[in-house]
DNA sequence: CCCTTTACTGAACACTGTTCATTTTTAAAG
DNA sequence: CTTTAAAAATGAACAGTGTTCAGTAAAGGG
């Protein structure tokens, strides 16, 4: 019965073919602009047809959301190897900084957007996500252990550092650090380069922590 | 000439009507399901009026995040009042929490959505914003010359904390943070109200900044 | 070859933001 | 008052959206 099972090949490689061809979209304009019939005709199929494999937008770009999760990962984890823990969180931190720098569509469908999340519920869609954090608490925990940062409660620093870098890549890619350059404001950080001043203060924040010796 | 004068006054209080109208619409639902339609229904006017004081929906909500801005500053500002700047700097931070995760949508319309920003560019719907900037940046050199805190940059360091907020209350909005509630993961914040996790975390943080003495 | 099941289509529906010719209201001038 | 010019408000029309579903085409088994 290999025709079954061909079958159920064929349905996956088009499901796939799907959320490639929506990522590409994505990439190009926003979730409000990528509409189903556009993504149908990069498919070279008609809209109907999406609805067979995917049982709305939402549910569709869920898909491209885990897909955007496994990029994050699989890009994240390529950081350079060193044995000082530390070192390890700094590039962590710094390729996270990167990878929402250079992909803010994909970002923001990750950690941003309310939409998937609806249909989210269930569902192994976080599953790199999950992994990239077990990836930073390990890490934190590296730098605990080995007395290179003091700690009581390494799980919520872990999270504190997320958001920290979360915090800076979501105000980074909304525009809103665009506040220090205009003449609103006038302080020493004004005019230096956006993605310049979230590395450095990302560097300033473990410099802060690996100090803060008991 | 008191009639231009009064058609100018009732030109500014359409104007106020109109973005009042869209900020109790927008509480209620996203930004993409207030349509022009809903808000010139909800003014007792056809859409084409709504045309004649707001050049497109953009800068429209361009206003209600100002608005919103407003609202921000003023509720923060509202926060106990103490000698120790430390107490300062967490009563602030603990209302810009506080803020963020009981008005949501507000929220998201002055950090995190792409839209209004395009019309931005100019003009002064981040009055508030800056206002909002500058207290935390005062306080926080407050706490560095009593000597609370050390900071080589105290205006970097309200940056990080300015990112280390906003990024937990966009990911606490954007229910990312539910992650920590299914059978995901397995740390010891797991099955926390989401709601304290933050708060308590932003504590442990002003906690390691306040110990950190060079 | 037939026939049932599966796959696919695209017109239709109710919505969206935006425009603009048309109509109504307003205020000044005679 | 009446006339008239200017200002304000209208809502149908346009091109787009997500989604559905009756109808058509293709495929696999008997």
């Amino acid at each position: 019965m290999g025709i079954q099972e061909r079958k159920e090949r064929e349905k996956e490689d088009f499901r796939r073919k799907i959320i490639t061809a929506a990522t590409e979209l994505f990439r190009e304009e926003t979730y409000a602009n990528v509409s189903m019939r556009k993504i149908a005709k990069r498919v070279e199929y008609s809209v109907g047809t999406l609805y067979l494999y995917y049982k709305d937008k939402d549910e569709l770009f869920l898909a491209v959301q885990s897909a955007a999760f496994e990029r994050a990962f699989s890009f994240i984890q390529k950081m350079q190897t060193t044995a000082d823990p530390v070192e390890k969180l700094r590039n962590l931190g710094e390729r996270y900084l990167r990878f929402g720098i250079e992909n803010p569509d994909l970002y923001r469908l990750m950690f941003m957007m309310e939409h998937p999340m609806d249909a989210m519920k269930e569902g192994d869609a976080w599953h790199s996500g999950i992994a990239l954090h077990n990836l930073l608490t390990s890490i934190v925990k590296e730098c605990v252990d080995a007395g290179r940062i003091v700690a009581d409660d390494p799980d919520r620093l872990s999270f504190a550092l997320w958001s920290l870098v979360h915090g800076m890549v979501s105000l980074r890619i909304s525009q809103r650090l665009e506040i220090y350059n205009g003449e609103h404001l006038n302080c020493p950080l004004c005019n230096i380069d956006t993605d310049q001043l979230v590395i450095d203060t990302h560097e300033m924040m473990i410099q802060i922590l690996e100090r803060h010796q008991a």
